[in-house]
DNA sequence: TATGCATGCGCAAACGTTTGCGCATCTATA
DNA sequence: TATAGATGCGCAAACGTTTGCGCATGCATA
């Protein structure tokens, strides 16, 4: 199953076997008859290139990686898929690899990719450190974030609108008359959350409605930390009478302990999510949410990850925006008039 | 950034690096000095051992190749991370390739991934052919199949207790009270498909309900087969009132084409799925379902995957079933008493 | 009969490792 | 002062490719 195999069989040489395998027949000036005999050989044992040898000695391997927190998220599957589906249209396989949101893992599983020489890395960082990214692509990765972008630094990022997305949420809370609004926050630091939370506050300010950090709590964008604080803010502010999850994890989370704490959702509290999935339609209640595109986040990062392995510069924007829509459901009420007996 | 570089600055041959790097240096007699010598030059220049040249010398790739159907499908994407998080425990990385359900497209993917070198394989098939993949297994590649499964044939499987949770399904809608049931069924001809249709039926014979084929519609485990199905069902024979979707990506078009004739699941209608997912708790209804224990699929595939790269041999069951938990909630309930007026 | 130019193909190095074998040098023994 | 046995390390082949260079052969031209 080698070259040399072929090469036997035909009764050529490794040299004149390559070069016919690989089409290059006429540019080197080799008879038909060869290009038969070797063509046949290879047929007849079933060669196939050894992608190893072949990267070895070319210098490409064709293989991007792909790290993501959590592989079973239908989210961060969705992105996955769409980067797999471009790359095995380019011709590059995909290694994915699971960070479980840990920032130690991924540093370990990039250097893993960057050892097996992928030529292109695609990665949505579990946490809030960017060193080993950074110097990955200062060693000449071509590296593009997605999703869970860094305020600063100089990563190529291709994430959501979420200041609009936000604003719009804050809006639809606002039209429906909240006053007392609770945010169910995912890891503080990340860009995506304080761009959500930052835009939501700002909107909510502009109408007058002041958000303290009494009326924020979580710490991750999980169901267990959107669950806790939804609890710990219902409780300790009973006047609240609509939550804006920041994932819908979190609101997965909202539901249960709304549930707990004997409140309907929408009856008694409203609940707005900024949302992963096109599942929102079919929950109970149907939830309002700002719709990630999360196709088209996948995508444009893969577009633009084999742009540049297919030379052209990086765009100057180092954010690249993805829109998000946002969908007004049953999720989100007028404020019960009951609500100060709860 | 090569052992040559290394061996260069700490003064020895290549061969000394290579076996103080790899550890062997004891074994080796190599002086404390040499070996310091070495690790320091390694360390300075961030020196980092070429995967794929030490796969081509040692014919050991580390590479498993995970073939699904559609990655973002969280069904998938859940047995996927399992396999994934195995695979890093074992040293191992994961090529993921998605087939997109196109039989064509997975032995092209299957292809690729053998002539990468992988070591071992789980696949989703996303067809009924399994020629390729038995032509795989007998070229010594370790496979197992996931989920689909073919009736005949010599691949290793794992799968869920299909017979199990379609026949507790029938219990729970005869129970109810429904004598004229509709099956929307997946993609005919595959193991999941005929299984759990085929116990269904039994169990509702021996009840003395008899499933006809024209209760009976479907043609793939996909949304839009399972509204159309839906649709043609309750057109056709108006006097069923309960539905048994074969997976829940079904259900979700059976939700949406009872919607659409403006049946009220489940007031109207009961729906009963096999399911991928937890989220069918907050579903509206939320769905009484066969749950398949997803995590446990993934994880019993890598576990037969690794242990027979660690020389375990073959179970003797090729059908290893993970069984599967029915949980009874909202959408089943007594067949409505107006159900002629419809 | 020598020279020139196509034509058709092979040699061998290189990619970065691993590893079997062997070769020096040194110390202790006879 | 030879000899043997450790001790410490290097040579070179091999894994399966790709590719620059060059070498034959054949034919037409001078």
């Amino acid at each position: 199953m080698t070259l040399k195999r072929v090469a036997e069989i035909a009764g050529v040489s490794i040299a004149t076997a390559s070069r016919v395998l690989a089409g290059k027949g006429g540019a080197h000036r080799i008879s038909e008859a060869t290009v038969a005999a070797v063509t046949q050989a290879a047929e007849k044992i079933g060669f196939r290139h050894s992608h190893l040898a072949r990267s070895l000695k070319s210098g490409q391997s064709a293989l991007i990686g792909v790290v993501v927190p959590d592989v079973s998220n239908p989210f961060f599957a969705a992105i996955a898929r769409e980067i797999t589906l471009a790359a095995e249209a380019k011709g590059y396989s995909v290694l994915l690899a699971d960070s479980r949101e840990d920032d130690a893992s991924e540093r370990r599983l990039v250097q893993q990719l960057r050892d097996r020489h992928i030529e292109g890395l695609v990665v949505c960082p579990a946490g809030l450190k960017q060193d080993h990214l950074a110097a990955a692509q200062d060693a000449g990765l071509p590296l593009v974030v997605v999703d869970r972008g860094f305020a600063d630094g100089d990563l190529l990022t291709v994430t959501s609108d979420h200041a609009q997305g936000a604003r719009a949420l804050a809006q639809v809370l606002l039209k429906a008359g909240h006053r007392h609004i609770g945010v169910l926050q995912g890891r503080p630091g990340t860009l995506v959350n304080d761009e959500r939370l930052a835009a939501f506050k700002a909107a909510l300010a502009s109408d007058g409605v002041r958000l303290t950090a009494a009326h924020i709590a979580g710490d991750a964008f999980s169901e267990v930390s959107g669950r806790r604080a939804a609890a710990t803010l219902l409780r300790a502010k009973p006047q609240i009478t609509a939550l804006f999850a920041l994932s819908n994890q979190i609101a997965l989370g909202a539901l249960r302990a709304a549930a707990e704490l004997g409140r309907v959702v929408p009856r008694d509290l409203s609940l707005a999510t900024f949302d992963d999935l096109p599942h929102a339609e079919f929950m109970n209640p149907p939830l309002t949410t700002a719709c990630q595109d999360v196709p088209a986040l996948g995508r444009q990062a893969a577009d633009l990850l084999f742009a540049r392995l297919a030379g052209v510069p990086r765009p100057r924007t180092r954010l690249q925006r993805i829109s998000v829509t946002v969908i007004e459901r049953a999720s989100v009420t007028a404020p019960s008039t009951r609500k100060a007996t709860t």
